[in-house]
DNA sequence: GTCTTTTATCGTATATTTACGATTAACGAT
DNA sequence: ATCGTTAATCGTAAATATACGATAAAAGAC
């Protein structure tokens, strides 16, 4: 069983459950914030505000990334990454929608 | 580096993490939304609507149950699940602070 | 061209997650 | 006491996530 989610589970669950994952680790969270409350972008400048090394930090930008939470832009041998806010926007309203649906209150 | 989250990264990141990780799976969201919208309670009534075997879904409930998102009440020798509406609460508006802090939306 | 800076990727080790079947535990009913 | 029923747990296999140092790649500066 389980070969392949996308027989088991629809699509919006599984949607949502990506965006979940991709926020499930405080680093990631960490960086969303320092994003939006900070102006630095670069990979190195986040790195210089975090607990780990570059390539962990490099690995979950990619993972944000793919999520669609962020972006990178190139400049020269820099990448300035910023949010989504588009993406952002959309995952916020497929929490509220969950949350709509499971929570009276 | 990284031996103790608890040290690198702040409460609230790591409480939301966590909460984030609880809905990091479509089976789980789905259990969820069965809670709600049906009258399904037992264990065994979940696994008849999911594509999961029983100790699967007793893995995910407990997951649930963990992260606070549901409670199971004792009933002979069934447990009859059911959301916790105060700690979905404290969730939601976890993330809806997140998504404040990041989405200028 | 070569050097420097910046970030991604590789290789790898470890931990966690996910899934299952089989078994156990708890309890009510008989 | 034994028998069903229900749910948890055990044991295990496979996949994924997390972290790091080392290396590679890209691009501007010289």
């Amino acid at each position: 069983m389980a070969r392949n989610k996308s027989d088991l589970f629809n699509k919006d669950e599984i949607e949502l459950a990506n965006m979940a994952k991709a926020l499930a680790h405080p680093a990631r969270i960490k960086i969303l914030k320092i994003l939006m409350e900070t102006n630095v972008c670069m990979c190195g400048q986040i790195v210089d505000l975090m607990p780990l090394a570059q390539a962990t930090v490099s690995q979950h930008l990619r993972e944000l990334k793919q999520a669609g939470l962020i972006q990178g832009e190139i400049e020269g041998p820099k990448i300035c990454y910023c949010l989504n806010h588009d993406n952002i926007k959309s995952a916020k309203e497929q929490f509220s929608e969950l949350f709509l649906t499971i929570c009276n209150c």
